[in-house]
RNA sequence: GGCGCGUUCGUCUAGCGGUUAGGACGCCGGCCUCUCACGCCGGUAGCACGGGUUCGAUUCCCGUACGCGCUACCA
C-alpha cells in the first residue's frame, strides 16, 4: 500500500461470484499488487430486492479461494467504511441534497406508468427514449399539488448540454453528447440511491484512483463524469475490460454451462489455473507465455495490453490448462483436494498412502480432478465384471485363455509383487506362450481391471497387489474355461 | 430507434507502415515396441467489406456490414 493508487471491486450480493466477474475482481487485483495499491472490496446491495445478506459471505469464500486478498472491506474494515453501500444510505442522501441545494438536481414526481407511456409513445414518433424533461422546471405550486396528490418524488440529476470526454485506459479516448443522455434518476422513491449515483459517491469518499470494471459501463461512465463534476470533486481513471462471451459470442450466460466459480472449484479446477486462464482473457503476456504464475501476472500486468475486444470462454482451452496445473502441482495438495469426492463416490479412503499413491497416477491423465473420481474405479473393485463387448472379446480369445493360466502360475509361485517382478512375469509368460504385444498385456490388463483402457499396468499391479491379482485373475479364467 | 464500443486462424491472442502474418487451445497425422492419457514431432486454418492516406497497409483515416453494450425508481 505504498501508492495512491486504489481500486475497488464492487459486486453486488446475488449469489456466488460469476466468472465474469471474477476475472474483474481479478484484474482490479493484479493491477493494485502491481501498483503497490489498495485493493478494496465493497458491497453493492442497494437494491433490496436483489440483494441478499447471505450471499456476501459467498463472494468472501470465492475471493479467498482465488487467493484475492483485500485490504479495505466490511469485513475487515478501513478508513472508508462502512463498505456496504446499504449502511451508507445517510451518506447518498446527503450528497443528493447538496446536489438539490445547487438546482444540480431536482424533483420529479413522474409516475413509473407516466414514465413508460411517454417512452412508448416517443418510441411510436421515433424519437429518443430518453426522460423528456417533464418535471425539469416545476413552480413550487406545481411541486405542492403533485405533493398533495400524495405523490413522493424522485431525485433527478440535471444533465447540462455539452460533451463528455474521458480518456479510457483500454479503449483510449471516448467522447459523448450529454443531449443524448436524458435527465437520469439518482434517488429512488424510498430515498434509495441508484448504482450510479452510489458508486460515484462512494469513488469519491474511498478515494478510488482507478474504475476498473466490465466494458458494459462505458455508457454509464459520462453519466458518473458528470456527477463527480456537479459534486465537484476529482475524476478517478477509468479501465473498461471487454466481456466476456460464450460459444454463440453472447454474454457468458448460465445458458452456457458453468459460470459461476463454485462449480469449477468443486469439479476440481484449481485456483491457480482459474486465475492464470481468466488473466489471459483480453490481456496476454509481453513474452507470449501462456502459464504464468501469479507472481508474473502481476509484475507484468499493465492495461496497455488488455486488447479492446470481447473474449469467448474456451472450455477446452481452461481444461488444458488446468491440466498443466495439475501435473505441475504436489501430489499431496492434489490428494487433499481429491479426498472428499472419492469418499462421495463410496471409496475406501481409510488408506491414505495407497490414495496417494493413486492420485500420483492419476495426476498425469486428468484435466481436472473430479475425472479422478471415474479413473479410480478400477483400484476400489472387489470383483471383475467385464460388459464392455471389446474387452469381452479380448478374453474369449485363446490366446488370452494361455496367457492369463500362465500369467496366474506365475503369481502363485512369487512370494511378492512389484513392478520390477512384475515385468520378469510378463516376460515369462511371453516366453512360455510365445504371445507378445497386445495379445500378451491387453488380457491381464482386461483381467485386472475390466477395461480396455487405463494407467500403465505396472501401476495398476502395484495398486491392486498380489492378492487382488491373483483373485481377479483365476476368477477371469475360472468363468471363461 | 439513438448513442457508445468492438471486428487477425473455429477459439484465446502476438502484431503497434515493409513479417513466409507468430504462438496457444482444438482438430488431423506420426513417434513413444498393451490401451487411454501425458510428452515429443509435424500439419490444418485467419487480417469482415469498400474507399482513401502512403512508394508500401493487418497496422492510419472515413464509410458499410455484422456483433455487443447502454438507453430502468437493476447493478
Amino acid at each position: 500500500m505504498g501508492s495512491d493508487v486504489r481500486v475497488r471491486f464492487a459486486p453486488s450480493p446475488t449469489g456466488h461470484l460469476h466468472i465474469g466477474n471474477v476475472r474483474t475482481a481479478l484484474l482490479n487485483w493484479l493491477f493494485a499488487k502491481h501498483s503497490n495499491g489498495t485493493f478494496v472490496l465493497r458491497i453493492e446491495d442497494t437494491d433490496p430486492e436483489r440483494s441478499k445478506d447471505e450471499y456476501i459471505g459467498l463472494i468472501y469464500d470465492d475471493l479467498r479461494w482465488m487467493k484475492l486478498d483485500w485490504d479495505e472491506g466490511p469485513d475487515v474494515g478501513g478508513l472508508y467504511g462502512p463498505y456496504r453501500q446499504s449502511e451508507r444510505f445517510d451518506i447518498y442522501r446527503r450528497y443528493a441534497k447538496k446536489l438539490l441545494d445547487t438546482g444540480k438536481a431536482y424533483h420529479c414526481y413522474c409516475t413509473p406508468d407516466e414514465l413508460d407511456t411517454m417512452r412508448k409513445e416517443a418510441l411510436a414518433r421515433n424519437e429518443s427514449a430518453n426522460y423528456p424533461g417533464t418535471c425539469r422546471n416545476l413552480t413550487d405550486e406545481q411541486k405542492a399539488a403533485f405533493e398533495k396528490e400524495g405523490r413522493k418524488p424522485v431525485v433527478r440529476f440535471r444533465v447540462p448540454e455539452g460533451d463528455v470526454k474521458f480518456n479510457d485506459l483500454v479503449k483510449g479516448e471516448i467522447q459523448f453528447d450529454t443531449s443524448n443522455i436524458g435527465d437520469f434518476v439518482i434517488m429512488r422513491q424510498e430515498g434509495i440511491p441508484m448504482y450510479n449515483f452510489a458508486a460515484v459517491v462512494d469513488d469519491h469518499l474511498m478515494k478510488i484512483s482507478h474504475v476498473i470494471r466490465g466494458d458494459d459501463h462505458v455508457s454509464n461512465t459520462p453519466r458518473q463524469i458528470l456527477m463527480f463534476n456537479a459534486l465537484e470533486v476529482p475524476l478517478p481513471q477509468f479501465a473498461h475490460i471487454p466481456m466476456i462471451l460464450g460459444p454463440d459470442r453472447q454474454r457468458l450466460s448460465k445458458r452456457h454451462g458453468a459460470t459461476s466459480l463454485d462449480e469449477y472449484r468443486d469439479n476440481g479446477y484449481l485456483a491457480e489455473t482459474l486465475v492464470n486462464f481468466l488473466s489471459l482473457l483480453s490481456w496476454s503476456s509481453q513474452s507470449g507465455d501462456e502459464i504464468l504464475s501469479v507472481e508474473r501476472l502481476i509484475e507484468e500486468f499493465d492495461f496497455g495490453r488488455v486488447s479492446k475486444s470481447a473474449a469467448v470462454f474456451n472450455p477446452d482451452k481452461l481444461n488444458w490448462m488446468n491440466g498443466q496445473y495439475i501435473r505441475n502441482t504436489e501430489t499431496a495438495t492434489l490428494t487433499k483436494l481429491v479426498l472428499p469426492m472419492f469418499q462421495q463416490a463410496g471409496y475406501d479412503i481409510s488408506n491414505k498412502e495407497r490414495i496417494h499413491q493413486i492420485v500420483t497416477v492419476l495426476q498425469e491423465k486428468v484435466e481436472f480432478l473430479e475425472q479422478m473420481v471415474g479413473h479410480a474405479k478400477i483400484f476400489f473393485q472387489d470383483h471383475i465384471s467385464i460388459t464392455d463387448p471389446e474387452a469381452r472379446a479380448i478374453i474369449h480369445k485363446d490366446s488370452a485363455q494361455k496367457v492369463l493360466w500362465s500369467f496366474l502360475r506365475e503369481l502363485r509361485s512369487i512370494g511378492q509383487l512389484d513392478i520390477d517382478i512384475f515385468r520378469d512375469i510378463m516376460k515369462h509368460v511371453q516366453k512360455e506362450t510365445g504371445i507378445m504385444g497386445k495379445d500378451l498385456w491387453m488380457p491381464v490388463r482386461v483381467a485386472l481391471t475390466g477395461e480396455i483402457h487405463g494407467p500403465e499396468l505396472p501401476s495398476v499391479i502395484s495398486l491392486l497387489g498380489k492378492e487382488q491379482c491373483e483373485k481377479f485373475v483365476q476368477e477371469i479364467v475360472g468363468d471363461y474355461r
